[in-house]
DNA sequence: ATTAGCACTCTCACCTGAAGAGTGCTAACT
DNA sequence: AGTTAGCACTCTTCAGGTGAGAGTGCTAAT
């Protein structure tokens, strides 16, 4: 266990380390923050630390820096979070509230706004609509040889897909066909609609519904992700080499963060915020990269994630009580169109 | 006017600067192509060149580079294109008939197709539906106080938009609502549906027919731009340094790219592929930059844009007949759609 | 018109050495 | 016991210097 005094020490470090990204010396420790011991008993205590894992030194006469159980302890024992203040959840709320279009252009704009807010990377999942169900179908007439079936979710989802015609067909026919499937599949989930396709079925019929039960768990489209704020994570200086920022722009391509995040992110389905640490998050790959992840979403029904990725250095602080904010606002607004 | 000679050394240097990244010498050039004359020779022509503007060197005793000028003279007179062979045709053929989704997810695709042939970023944006229709519009009950529009355009557009609901509707109510607007509105235009709304019009469908008309131009999503293939220009020697590499970063976010290839495309209706090289784009501070570019869509309709963005560094060859082979591509594939 | 020859320029990679920062350890002190 | 001064030691960083090499521009000869 650590003492007060150590655990104090560790605050200072992992503190200073996030600020300046700089390793942290012991003689600047003890000037910095006046502190009443010499710089020779915090090297002791330094050494403790080191022992016990919590930090590391790059090389022998440099200052320490945080291990991964470092900042572990720290988020989980030291640190004071910054809550978000009124101001601030005004502007990302009035923010959230400009998008006039559909959920995407509402996903993005939540990526762009949370990364604006805490200076990384964030990514956020369109909602995956675990056992969401068939609110309306609609076939639109697009030009006799094609009709556009349109079905809209029950959490307000709405996609679509072109079906090939066999003749050309009137909107009146059209629209009267989608009011007479309506009455069979509206409120059916994905595996309802299918086991309605049946032998005795006519065969235009059979692949409506076909479509329809695609559509409604369509998990290619769901994994969608959107991602915001490349730049700002490449301006952070432990990417002040062509190599790292390289490699980090590797490592930030889509798929990748959403793999990581699916470990992160899986299993919860409440509004807990986690924050995985370095290695922690399975990824060797990855492993100078945090993330502090969210779903989102009501209990029953879609279920989206919500993140940030950044350097282990970063600003835990700040970043939990925003990724926190964000995620209750996108539940409440997704709960609200339900 | 250029004598023939100097026009054959003018293409070696631009096609070898292109492939290597290294200013090209006249040693090397005499070597590497087993000219007859001398070094010496083709320095008194590197000379000539560089007094009519063709080529420059960074400093004293480096080879030589193209300038934007020497580009422009090998892209139109100089170079043979490489054209895309039956195999690549199949290949992105294939990958573009991959998807299943809707408009979005297609362009998106087409990005990463086209970055991916390239070697470069890749943009597309969505078809400004200039003069677009609306085919078809419905609305779906979401939960008692807020209904769904949903409204699908004359070239497969489909936008959605929420709305309050004064009191709870059954779907049966809200369908024939649509019917009789539908009956209304099928085949007008944004004017057109705007000039519906009267002061004599129940305030409800006031409300409904005032946004139909927003979705039909709503500018603001057509403008969305897909994006891609960030790494693979990273990887250029160009950017071979962390302020380079930043600076590029900064440079191919999404706004910035869009506003480049406002200048770009304007004007141009049909496939005409068009290319813009350093400074011809008229934003100074992309110098470094190329845009090969093309409009997509048909005549009378919704018109995109795609286009490639790389350094001036480019390969042309290669990059001219893929931007348009792709555009020609997707014109086709969206005239289906209709 | 072409070319050999050569002085000149500029870059680049490499080294070197000094300065500085910070530690770890020991021995003395409280 | 815990704390501290002192000091040797290690490692980084940076400026400066140096030599090699690449390539040109020019001149004079062919």
């Amino acid at each position: 266990m650590l003492t007060e005094r150590r655990a104090a020490i560790l605050r200072m470090v992992v503190s200073e380390y996030i600020r300046t990204a700089e390793p942290v010396s012991s003689k600047g420790l003890v000037d910095r923050h006046r502190l009443s011991v010499s710089s020779a008993t915090i090297r002791n205590e330094f050494a403790r630390l080191e022992e016990e894992g919590y930090i590391t030194h790059p090389y022998t006469s440099a200052g320490r820096i945080p291990s991964d159980r470092g900042y572990r302890h720290y988020v989980e024992s030291l640190m004071a979070e910054e809550p978000v203040g009124a101001d601030e959840q005004r502007t990302i709320e009035h923010q959230l509230h400009q998008v006039l279009g559909g959920l995407d252009e509402w996903l993005s704009l939540t990526a762009t706004i949370l990364a604006a807010a805490v200076g990384n990377v964030a990514v956020v999942t369109r909602p995956r609509a675990t056992g969401s169900r068939l609110k309306h179908l609609q076939l639109v007439e697009l030009h006799g040889e094609a009709t556009l079936l349109v079905a809209v979710m029950d959490d307000g989802r709405v996609r679509q897909r072109i079906l090939p015609a066999r003749e050309p067909a009137h909107q009146a026919q059209l629209t009267e066909r989608a009011q007479r499937l309506n009455m069979w599949v509206a409120g059916a989930d994905s595996v309802a609609v299918r086991a309605l396709v049946t032998d005795d079925l006519p065969p235009d019929e059979a692949v409506v519904l076909r479509a329809v039960s695609d559509l409604i768990d369509e998990e290619r489209l769901a994994e969608e992700t959107f991602l915001d704020g490349l730049r700002s994570v490449l301006q952070q200086p432990e990417f002040s080499s062509v190599d790292r920022m390289l490699e980090a722009v590797r490592q930030l391509e889509a798929y990748r963060v959403r793999s990581l995040l699916e470990h992160a992110a899986a299993g919860d389905l409440g509004g807990a915020t986690r924050v995985l640490i370095g290695r922690e998050h399975g990824d060797d790959t990855m492993q100078d990269w945090s993330v502090v992840v969210s779903n989102y979403g009501d209990a029953e029904g879609a279920l989206g994630t919500i993140a940030v990725v950044g350097p282990t250095r970063m600003r835990y602080e700040r970043t939990i009580p925003r990724v926190r904010y964000v995620s209750t606002l996108m539940s409440q607004l997704l709960q609200d169109v339900r």
